[in-house]
DNA sequence: ATAAATGTCTATATTTTTTATCGTGTATAA
DNA sequence: TTATACACGATAAAAAATATAGACATTTAT
């Protein structure tokens, strides 16, 4: 299950880049970000700096401050995403790469059978939510995927 | 990320497995077990109820009593037993069929962005889990493997 | 300048989940 | 009938998730 934050940082996205997508495009402050994604500003605000130090997206301050997108929809990776705000993904610490740690009781790794098919999911399981974008969760959107009921 | 308890279950049936491999298995204790899967007793003691309320496990009482796998190892499915022990594993409430829940804010499914993307996700993710049972981490840990290099 | 609007940052609080442990009861077999 | 083992409910400590609050910094309009 993902976290409520990361449906809000989800959320956020979609509305900047909702944002993005028009004619005008004009920076959205942290108020109108949780009105139009419906969640609680002062959480959001969080979330939001975290996508900021990650130039995930950009603010500006001051008066007509607010944040933008900064990355391209189809740079921005759900698994990325999913890794900034809920922390590793990998079903056991053992098979992240970048947050690897080693099970306590570990005696050894190359022949741990658990490590092992889980591995072989978590591999498959990479392939595929590697590949997706911020883009496609605005092409799933889109009308013509109801209709012809491509998705 | 799997929770240590599911990492507890999985080490138990494993043991139970290896146990049921030998030419005269016996049941084994909680205690026996936790020892053999480095996992605490008073704790491993409510997994293996839960896995004995699923029928995965059967336990006999008294004297010479204890644990044994009922299921055969092929039939023990690994995304059954995360159920079990860890719950849901749709990445949405809302994308899983036996433990549905609508989102609180949610204001129309069908359309609905963040589900859309992660149910296309979910479905490949479910494909590839469902096909494991416990006998794929049984033959995951033999010599051939190891040798072959086939996993 | 200065005031208003806005993001930044740290601290704190509440609730839920995870990870257990304990005590007592029940069943079985020697 | 006693030793051995599972069964079951209660409780508790630690960690994670989900926020909220307050003080501060920055920018722009006037």
């Amino acid at each position: 299950m993902i976290t409520q934050k990361m449906k809000y940082a989800l959320k956020a996205l979609l509305v900047l880049a909702d944002e993005a997508a028009k004619p005008a495009p004009e920076a959205l402050t942290i108020e109108a970000i949780a009105k139009r994604s419906d969640s609680p500003k002062r959480f959001l605000e969080h979330i939001l700096l975290e996508l900021r130090n990650a130039q995930v997206v950009i603010s500006t301050r001051g008066r007509a401050g607010g944040y933008s997108l900064l990355m391209a929809p189809a740079d921005v990776s759900i698994s990325e995403m999913l890794r900034l705000i809920d922390g590793p993904i990998a079903p056991l610490a053992c098979l992240s790469r970048r947050a690897y740690q080693r099970c306590d009781d570990c005696t050894d790794e190359a022949t741990c059978r658990i490590r092992k098919v889980f591995a072989e999911v978590f591999w498959s399981y990479l392939l595929i939510i590697d590949s997706l974008t911020l883009a496609d969760m605005l092409r799933s959107g889109d009308v013509a995927d109801q209709v012809i009921g491509k998705a």
